[in-house]
DNA sequence: TTACCTATACTTACCGGTAGGTAAGTTGCC
DNA sequence: GGCAACTTACCTACCGGTAAGTATAGGTAA
């Protein structure tokens, strides 16, 4: 969490607090079952104060979703650039997607929330253009798994990417909900070699 | 459709029109997303006409999850009941779902942002204990899957169960974000089919 | 050194509008 | 007349946001 704290960009401590306040309350009750009245007293500081430092409601969460947006899209590249197996990439993007899930856990939360949600909430156009990219991003791996022949020429890339970002969101939901440790590197290697081999072996 | 609203007990137009109004609404906007007026406005009736017939927001509702849970449940059990191969009831009971998503729409988002949000909405726990009901049948038919030879003694029948939610709901979840049909009887089997052959055939 | 100014970081008190809900009344049918 | 099914008008509390003010630190001119 200190990295992650320091990402945002120097920040002093009272834009700090109502940041990650607001991340929990959006991401426990929904953008609209928060009130800025509740983000002000659960931080510590006046209403305006908020105003002075996000401008809006609206303000919070953008910079919310730009800030996890920016943090999150770099590993995936990074995994997705290495010289080893597009079955070891999709372990690797899990494992980290489980990990941050866990280590920060309420901006893990918040944006589980922004991927799954009904509720209208600010910018998610800007989101969705994120999830896309995400998804290409792993729907590349498993053709090149395919080119490879480390995967079958039968499988559906598509439909194994969208399975994939299904599972994935499903856990770190599960993880969330639950009071003991349920993402390991273990479990991500099982889900993977699950969709790799099938059922019937 | 038809037989769907006759599930609803014979209710009159007035009350079927607010419920139907208010499932869309709050599946379209969440709970906290939607007002009492704009469900009235919605469905061109005052407002205290809707505390009359259900109450509250909240027994509003309440009167949506218990009605959707009824009708749920009947039919996975029958499908588990039938005398296939576990394969076969997986595809059925995914098929059921992919179609009571298509048929009806507006009672499925409901549905389906109920099992996917954060949002604090009421009587959650009673859902949650339903979700687990389901979860319980799909993991005994994986379990019976295994006992019969047809998967893998190797397959993890939680895990399976599990990625066999994840894979539905977000699948449901695209198709309500979708323009286009989506879910096909024949998309339930490919789905089912790379659960049980995998991403190496 | 002192007085003043500016900018930043905060505050209290308040605004207009809307939230869920209710009291009293009306309409139409039996 | 009674009752079910509705209505208008209203209630209190809360919503997101703002105006005006305060406190403090740093800089500058006299």
């Amino acid at each position: 969490m200190e990295n992650f704290q320091k990402k945002l960009k120097g920040e002093n401590d009272t834009k700090l607090q109502i940041f990650l306040t607001a991340a929990r309350l959006f991401a426990e009750k929904g953008y609209n079952g928060v009130s800025m009245r509740e983000i002000s007293e659960l931080s510590n500081v006046s209403k305006p104060t908020i105003y002075y430092y996000f401008g809006s409601k609206e303000g919070i969460f953008r910079e919310l979703l730009e800030t996890g947006m920016e943090y999150g899209v770099a590993f995936s590249r990074k995994i997705a650039e290495t010289d080893i197996s597009a079955k070891m990439k999709l372990v690797k993007i899990m494992q980290q997607q489980f990990r941050i899930s866990y280590e920060h856990s309420e901006f893990s939360k918040f944006f589980l929330m922004i991927f799954l949600t009904s509720e209208h909430t600010p910018f998610v156009e800007d989101f969705k253009k994120h999830v896309r990219a995400h998804k290409k991003l792993l729907l590349n791996i498993f053709k090149e798994g395919i080119s490879s022949g480390e995967f079958g020429a039968g499988a559906n890339p598509d439909l194994a990417a969208e399975m994939f970002v299904a599972v994935t969101g499903h856990f770190i939901s599960l993880q969330i909900k639950s009071k003991r440790k349920i993402l390991t590197d273990k479990l991500a290697e099982e889900i993977v070699e699950l969709l790799f081999k099938g059922l019937n072996e």
